[in-house]
RNA sequence: GGCUGGGUAGCUCAGCUGGUUAGAGCACGGCACUCAUAAUGCCGGGGUCGGCGGUUCAAGUCCGCCCCCAGCUACCA
């Protein structure tokens, strides 16, 4: 396990839009899983990145009078600036107008060609002239006069046909069900790998992969009229990453990735096309693709026209990033839809946080501070109550490891603070306060187990909240090395001199003025 | 319509192969304590476990029917 590759990613982030929640809660998963990995000694790789191709962007590059590429040099900026406000760590940001993409993504059609799973036919469907778009049946309606238009514009629309290669997916089903067979990880959760499999099952079509509508993107090599679709384009940047096609880069032995998050929306990409396409060019599919849930906001769904889109920017103004990262990946089940609440989020601010953790740390060095001298106390003989109370507190990596391997991020953060819930009533039944005046040797030992807790609880914590524990480490003087999974085992050294302890989780007050 | 997953305390949810008085967190009420960010701890109220019927010594937990909710049922990133 120490030592070997993991390989994380998000999905590319189309530049059409602006970064919302959606794209921040992706992120912040994969953040937590890399930063998590990294300390428990795993070499990782995590990627993110944008998606800077296709008709829209050709679109909206022409309705702003600029080329394609300047165009997408600006907008795809949003979304790395969004990497520092929230505290994300990826090791590289990936953009599909990079030269070494479109070698990446030409090189794979030429395999999939030689494997003789792609061909040109005729793509067809509803067009609309005014829109310039293709509807698929369920999206058009015939009205009273006769003519069929498409529902969302109302523009009228005709069948067309336009030359298109394919690649033949149909052929693959039985072999994709054998895959999922033989990898029960490789989607998830469980409702969506069922999904999927009941999608295969039903059979599948063979899949457009070329457009001549328009330019923007990759050339369809030998026959540059042609314009890869998006699935070809937008998912070998997981591959491109890697070097592909040179299978000597060095970064190609992060391939096969552990994991693509992804969005419920694109898990059919995911989890049929991908692998699809792998198998077919004689490439490993990943080994999982966990699709997580939606937010909606105080129980109204999300949309631009409602103009209640929540934007993680201002969040973090409001509630600092330690906060919003914790409650995001605590609130909700990982892989369900979730209801964004402030009275929630200030719940888990000043409850969780303030109350139990904040406190915890506060109460416990303080008297520390005041009692010992501004040191780690000595520690004494242990009793029981010692004893199980840091036995809770070192099995927290190894269930938390566990957690995190199935992406149960909040099960991973219930299982913490059931012991921080521990740990305060440890203090209570200890009354170190009371001890101070009867036996102080006792109160040094009560001070060092629950500091010694603190420490054990908080190594865990650092992948969800780095900014935050990288305080409380602080104060009980852990060095930076000894932050790492390796240090879980050495204990505070008594004597070690503390810095005065400062409160790290503030109580969230509602400003008087709305 | 079909497929899948759900309907358990005010809210969010745990309850594995059926077995003592159905649990947790939050919210609410009372008490204790005072080290601490008016924080913490203890106690308590509150549930026809969607409905009806069945199997069983015993069902939230199995079977049947019904009601309700969500997701999926392909070319939009």
């Amino acid at each position: 396990m120490s030592g070997s590759t993991y390989y994380v990613t998000t999905p590319i982030y189309y530049v059409n839009d602006v970064p919302h929640i959606g794209h921040a809660y992706t992120s912040l998963a994969c953040d937590v899983l890399a930063r998590f990995m990294r300390l428990d000694g795993r070499d990782v790789h995590f990627l993110t990145g944008t998606d800077e191709h296709g008709q829209k962007i050709e679109k909206a590059a022409a309705a702003a009078g600029m080329a394609p590429q300047a165009f997408t040099d600006k907008v795809s900026q949003s979304f790395r600036d969004l990497l520092g406000v929230m505290d994300y760590s990826p090791d590289n940001f990936i953009r599909t107008t990079e030269k070494r993409h479109y070698a990446a993504c030409q090189a794979l059609w030429e395999k999939l060609v030689a494997a003789g799973d792609i061909y040109l036919g005729a793509y067809a469907g509803w067009y609309s002239v005014r829109d310039e778009t293709y509807f698929v049946e369920g999206e058009t309606e015939v009205g009273q006069d006769g003519k069929r238009r498409a529902t969302s514009t109302g523009a009228e629309v005709e069948w067309v046909e336009e030359p298109s290669y394919f690649f033949k997916l149909s052929a693959w089903a039985d072999r994709l069900l054998e895959f999922y067979e033989k990898n029960p990880r490789f989607i998830g959760p469980d409702s969506r790998r069922n999904e999927i499999l009941s999608f295969v099952r039903g059979g599948l079509q063979d899949l457009s992969v070329s457009r001549t509508s328009f330019s923007w993107g990759v050339p369809v090599p030998g026959d540059p009229k042609h314009i890869m679709y998006v699935w070809l384009d937008a998912l070998t940047n997981y591959i491109t990453e890697c070097g592909y096609p040179d299978t000597n880069n060095p970064l190609w032995k992060y391939w096969p990735a552990d994991l693509h998050m992804v969005g419920k929306d694109i898990i059919r990409f995911h989890c049929v096309f991908w692998p699809a396409f792998l198998m077919a060019a004689g490439i490993a599919p990943p080994k999982r693709v966990f699709a997580h849930g939606w937010w909606t906001n105080e129980g109204q769904k999300i949309s631009k026209s409602l103009g209640n889109v929540i934007d993680p920017v201002d969040l973090v103004k409001t509630y600092g990033v330690d906060a919003v990262r914790y409650f995001l990946l605590r609130e909700v089940p990982f892989g369900n839809d979730g209801d964004f609440q402030k009275k929630a989020l200030v719940g888990r601010m000043n409850g969780d946080l303030a109350n139990a953790y904040g406190n915890l740390c506060q109460r416990v060095l303080s008297i520390v501070a005041k009692n010992c001298g501004e040191k780690v106390p000595p520690k004494g003989a242990l009793t029981e109550a010692d004893t199980a109370l840091l036995d809770r507190a070192k099995g927290l990596l190894t269930i938390v490891r566990a957690e995190l391997d199935d992406q149960a991020f909040h099960k991973a953060l219930t299982s913490i603070w059931e012991v921080i819930a521990d740990a305060n009533r440890y203090v209570d039944a200890q009354a170190p306060w009371a001890l101070a005046k009867t036996d102080p040797v006792r109160r040094d030992t009560v001070l060092w187990v629950l500091a010694e807790t603190i420490r054990r609880v908080t190594l865990p914590v650092q992948p969800f909240m780095p900014d935050a524990t990288g305080r409380i480490l602080d104060q009980l003087a852990v060095a930076p090395a000894d932050r790492a999974f390796t240090g879980f085992d050495k204990e505070l050294v008594p004597g070690t001199p503390l810095p005065k302890p400062q409160g790290v989780f503030p109580r969230y007050v509602e400003p008087k003025a709305e």
